[in-house]
DNA sequence: ATGAAAGCGCTAACAT
DNA sequence: ATGTTAGCGCTTTCAT
């Protein structure tokens, strides 16, 4: 930790240079003041060709790599922006992430990316060594539920942090927000089970909670202290039902244990219950895949026996039998256009009260949404 | 950039305080010189009880934050460590990410996380920018091959930084790396295929070279040049055909382009050629759905009518007809035992040569794999 | 156009 | 145990 240890640390490893060349060493070098020298390799102010030309020489020769910590002390500016995602081994958080990246570069920005695994203490652990950086602006796919008060994002628009929820909105805080229309999608594709004569769909997966809600008001309650996205979803589920005469049954919503296996439990369960689901709406990868083993395990055939409309669209939907009816997001587009708000925020320009912009999901019609049987 | 517009902006996005508040803010308040403050602020040397209390909670009141850039600057050290991946969208390397990060945090690391998306270019950059930012050791996932000189890499270790490749070797360069034993599981992989009576096994996909080489020395030399991981995949798949009693056939190895369509081509052909290739082995994720889309085409059965073997297991392997017989790799403990390697170089512990640590993958057997028709 | 000097927020010698 | 002072590498007045 001591001064020591870091040199000891440079001549240890390889015969490295024991110290790192700066600006001075370059000055130096080149016969100028460290002023001069600063201007050129910092490209501002102004400098005579010729010295720009002998400062550049030095600096070759030395090998001088700029210190952008030192920079941004100075400056109070990192030109970097911070990015604090739930579950960066999900797909769709991947392709936000990548997006993000793309339209930040594009301005000018650095990102750093921190995974917090969907849990409300790293986040707010992530936040603070985010903040600590120093970074200009904050992009953030929380993990906090509806309900719950985001202090540690609070305290980042306190400190005049920008702040930009993707995905997942932080009605708590007065901030920018990037989503996609998540009921809208979410009744697209429930409709379209409706309307191929569907009553009993089935919903995996709902909001965690610990026992099963009797009434369709306490479930929606319930989900509203949820994540964002699922509530939404649930709300979609609910009036596309509605809409095509048929009552939301809270007993076809999972509302437990949100994995693969429970989803397979509990579609098992649906499937096998007195009045049957004839169709699955799975909101998630992970519903879907849990769906498809209850189904195989039970010896059904899709679309003939069962109905699935899943979440999240990929290349591997293509090659399940039959090819899956998905939904797909603009993941990419999600992330460039919240990066592109936090990027206007950050330079002052757009400034006015807080927006949340809604990006449309996609149904991809494929071939395991079929008639139910009668 | 300049100081204007930082308060500019620190004052413009709500009605934060307009400067941050630092240790001699807390000093101040609490009646102690800055070095006091700072003591009890940054948890070193000693302070009396009585009085770190009184800064602490002046700490409160002011809502300080530490800035860690200063500290850096100070101390020298970042306890940061950067990591380059070529590709964050695939869930190959989303786990390698969070085994770093894991692995990072528990030694008291962070952990930044730049995407190249398989270019060198931004390969280059994404080291630039992580140096810049002082970072103490860097793990990386290089876009490069085998045969480029990593310069942007060398220039790391010249600075004294210590890095450690994963997945990706770097031959040209003297550095710890943390690996997947290729050629064997890859041997194993079509060795499980020559067991069950094949011969002709395709392989997609390769290197991407701009004409099919002729000889098999050829072939080989050429994959030299490319990514270590699909040589060495390359080699696998050689050894265990010519262990078997065949000859391994380069016109049986896709060069092409690499993707999905790409490898759906390839396949359609090596299934429709005189002496047609009864199994594929598939060496990406994407090579595995390509296949896959080429049998379907066909109208070709797995396993009735084509052997497969994947790489990279994933929950939907299980969910497709048949389920798919994968390779998988230990993604997550890639990851963490390329960190723990990192902060030991780090911290100086565990100096000495560099060394590569080869992980054993793992041939997940389900059911794509059957003897060839008659 | 160039140079001298101050300062960003913190840590770390060096007194006391 | 506390305070004083210098300094990390850079930018930015302010002189010249």
């Amino acid at each position: 930790m001591s001064r020591g240890d870091a040199s000891d640390r440079l001549t240890g490893v390889s015969g490295a240079s024991p110290t790192r060349v700066t600006v001075t060493d370059v000055a130096r070098a080149a016969g100028v003041a460290r002023a001069t020298a600063a201007r050129v390799l910092g490209g501002y102010g102004s400098v005579h060709a010729g010295l720009q030309e002998r400062v550049r020489e030095a600096a070759a020769a030395l090998g001088y790599q700029p210190n952008t910590l030192a920079r941004s002390m100075a400056t109070g500016v990192t030109h970097t922006i911070g990015v604090v995602v739930a579950d960066i081994g999900n797909p769709f958080f991947a392709g936000v992430v990548r997006g993000i990246a793309d339209s930040a570069r594009a301005a000018g920005y650095d990102t750093i990316v921190v995974n917090t695994d969907e849990s409300a203490v790293r986040e707010q652990d992530a936040v603070r060594v985010l903040l600590g950086k120093q970074i200009d602006g904050l992009v953030v796919a929380s993990a906090v539920g509806a309900a719950d008060d985001p202090a540690h994002l609070r305290a980042a628009v306190e400190r005049g942090v920008p702040v930009v929820a993707v995905d997942r909105e932080l009605p708590a805080l007065d901030v920018d927000a990037v989503v996609i229309d998540n009921h809208d999608i979410a009744a697209a594709a429930v409709r379209h089970l409706t309307a191929a004569g569907h009553r009993r769909v089935a919903l995996a997966w709902g909001p965690a909670l610990p026992h099963r809600p009797r009434s369709l008001r306490t479930l929606l309650d319930a989900s509203g202290r949820d994540l964002p996205t699922s509530g939404a979803r649930l709300r979609g589920w609910a009036d596309a039902l509605t809409e095509a005469g048929h009552e939301p049954d809270p007993a076809l919503v999972m509302t437990g244990s949100q994995t693969i296996e429970g989803v397979r439990r509990f579609v098992t369960r649906q499937l096998q219950a007195d009045d049957p689901a004839t169709a699955v709406f799975a909101t998630e990868t992970d519903a879907v895949l849990g769906t498809l083993a209850a189904a195989r395990d039970l010896g059904l055939r899709i679309p003939e026996d069962l109905s699935v409309v899943g979440f999240d669209d990929s290349p591997w939907a293509t090659v399940t039998v039959p090819a899956l009816t998905m939904v797909e997001q603009p993941v990419r587009q999600l992330g460039q256009t919240a990066a592109a708000r936090l990027v206007q925020r950050i330079e002052g320009r757009g400034a006015g009260a807080a927006r949340t912009r809604a990006l449309r999901g996609r149904l991809v019609e494929r071939d395991s949404v079929a008639a139910p049987r009668a």
